[in-house]
DNA sequence: TATATTGTTACACC
DNA sequence: TGGTGTAACAATAT
């Protein structure tokens, strides 16, 4: 549920607290969530704090990196010396009780007295030790990652070349890591709203016109999303290091049987690969 | 008590 | 083969 917005909210804030530090100890409690040898990245620095779609990166000295991917239920919260909490993820559940709390999984301790709680109700969320030389994150992380949606590199002509190909509905395709990485079922909702798309459309039916709205619609929410910090609403609420929550207000996410806020009518609801779909009938065709 | 939810992946199917 | 759809994972809310 932490989508690209809030997991570059969360890089941006914690990359503060943590650049620099040294790791002295992990203390893994969740085996299945730390993948790797953790006495290969124990006495290293941190060196940057960096994303790739919806997955943190800590460079390590060494040509060591952890990845990190926080899925639904993840959050990160960083603990100064002093006791002093720093929430960076979701506010829901159990932020704010004590730490370590019944859903840590995995601390790390830090040069500084500082400690950082990896909690997840959940347990899909992990931490990767990897060791390589290459320098594209992509390749860093192992993975078919598809274009930033931020980046350079997104622009129309690919997403016309994305969606030519597939005959699966449009917001499936957003949702795909590996053409467009970084885009959950909160973003690609309101991207589509944005662009006045039916989510059911088959990819490849749309036309130049509504590809160009996509792609508009797509950077609008992701920019607006990280300008607020992220959501404000639900399991999704993105708490920052002064306690401040995002501000993203969902223009159709979650608001079903609500007025849509451009054409008065019913938000619906329905069913698209599984997953949970809210659009405006009025104005989304 | 059964069902929906969520991101990603493993796997079955054609 | 690849493109596609779906179950599985865990724990909670409804």
């Amino acid at each position: 549920m932490p989508e690209l917005p809030e997991v570059e909210t969360i890089k941006r804030e914690l990359k503060e607290k943590i650049k620099g530090l040294r790791i002295e100890e992990i203390e893994v409690r969740k085996k299945k969530m730390f993948i790797g040898d953790k006495k290969e990245v124990i006495g290293r620095e941190i060196l940057k704090v960096k994303r790739r779609a919806k997955i943190l990166v800590f460079v390590l000295s060494g040509n060591y990196f952890l990845i990190i991917h926080l899925k639904m239920s993840g959050q990160l919260i960083y603990g100064d010396k002093n006791g002093g909490k720093i929430m960076m993820g979701q506010r829901i559940p159990f932020a704010g009780r004590e730490l370590p709390g019944r859903t840590t999984r995995i601390i790390f301790y830090f040069s500084n007295g500082g400690r950082l709680f990896f909690n997840d109700l959940r347990q899909f969320g992990w931490v990767k030790v990897r060791k390589t030389k290459e320098r594209d994150l992509s390749r860093v992380i192992g993975k078919k990652l598809g274009k930033e949606p931020m980046g350079s590199e997104f622009k129309v002509s690919y997403l016309k070349k994305v969606f030519g190909k597939t005959r699966r509905a449009v917001k499936v395709v957003l949702m795909d890591q590996e053409k467009i990485a970084g885009i959950g079922n909160i973003y690609a909702n309101e991207a589509l709203f944005v662009a006045g798309v039916r989510p059911d459309r088959k990819a490849n039916s749309l036309s130049e016109e509504e590809i160009k709205r996509v792609h508009k619609g797509v950077i609008k929410v992701l920019k607006k999303g990280i300008k607020a910090k992220g959501a404000s609403g639900g399991d999704e609420a993105y708490i920052n290091t002064k306690g401040e929550k995002g501000n993203y207000d969902f223009l159709v996410y979650q608001r079903e049987g609500e007025k849509c806020v451009r054409c008065k009518e019913k938000i619906e609801r329905m069913k698209i690969g599984g997953r949970g779909t809210f659009f405006c009938p009025g104005c989304q065709s």
